[in-house]
DNA sequence: CAGACATGGCTAACGTCGTTAGCCATGCCT
DNA sequence: AGGCATGGCTAACGACGTTAGCCATGTCTG
């Protein structure tokens, strides 16, 4: 049923990589201190995750699975509503930025991703926008954008990004 | 009058790491394989910056000097057309994507950057807007985003991305 | 003209990183 | 009882950024 495509064990290393991750940002992601974290010496990760990339993966797919259940819960409390599945979006990548850095910042690697789960983390949105898919990744690049930009910290500090969300998804939304 | 910040020689520096990044991408740019194709070794280096993170800021505020010409260019071109400047945008993007995304996806190195150098990146995009704030950052994100999804091939293989754009550049600026 | 000093190279080395090879204990299944 | 998978371990490698310390060159100055 539930994610057999890792063993319990690897599921555990996951869960601490993102800890790890979460806490103290992509330097700390490291196999010796993942591994410290653990009780276990670096080398032994290996044998539960061919390389560091593949923790990556899973970190990755746990983004994407997580988001995607977020939306969907915004999309059930207001069925239709841009606002309310943008918001949810907003919300959530602040509220776990280094992980959807570390999810958002590379190729997706959609060979090693369960099957459907992209589909899945993009369906809210295009919900949202009645099916429109040109108007979907418009939003998407829209949303995606003022959440990476605030994140790295790029507008000016006196910037009123609350007016600005609101300016963008009332025009792409009318 | 021309960028007293640096001596000549690490102005020559910076012009190779910026070579070896657009070339190879991020990975490739090392202080060692830098050092090899100056024919140095990587030491030396430490005698024109301080650090890689000083390459990096340099090859940054190259990034953004080199697209407000981009983007002011349009414009000359096509006085108060967004569409010209987002399109000026796009291009520049696309045809450095490894100079783009070094120096879009960290926080803004403000204190090591040449003074204005910020604001008249983001001047043309906001003239486009007429003023507006709020609907600058807006369309900013939504170029951003656009720009960044499709450099990392967030976007499924068969996107037409022209038609996203279009459509958010329409609903953005009517 | 001599000596001081800035400039810009060099070698050797350190600590950290991801990763590999190879060994060994435990426990289950036949 | 024996064989094998599971999951630890130590030792080590090569690449990375970086530091310390040495040395040649050339240029200004007393």
């Amino acid at each position: 049923m539930t994610d057999d495509r890792l063993t319990p064990r690897a599921r555990e290393i996951a869960a601490v990589a993102r800890e790890l991750l979460e806490e103290s940002g992509p330097a700390a992601l490291t196999m010796r201190t993942l591994a410290d974290r653990l009780g276990i010496k670096a080398p032994s990760l290996y044998k539960h995750f061919p390389d560091k990339q593949a923790v990556e993966v899973e970190l990755t797919a746990r983004m994407l699975a997580e988001s995607a259940e977020a939306l969907e819960a915004a999309e059930a409390r207001a069925p239709g509503s841009l606002e309310a599945v943008a918001g949810a979006y907003r919300a959530y990548a602040l509220a776990h930025p280094h992980l959807y850095c570390l999810a958002t910042e590379r190729p997706l690697p959609r060979a090693q991703l369960p099957a459907g789960l992209e589909d899945r983390a993009a369906l809210p949105l295009l919900r949202a926008c009645a099916g429109d898919l040109d108007l979907a990744r418009a939003v998407w690049a829209f949303a995606h954008g003022m959440v990476i930009l605030e994140i790295h910290g790029r507008f000016p500090g006196d910037a009123d990004l609350g007016a600005a969300w609101k300016r963008g998804l009332k025009a792409l939304h009318p």
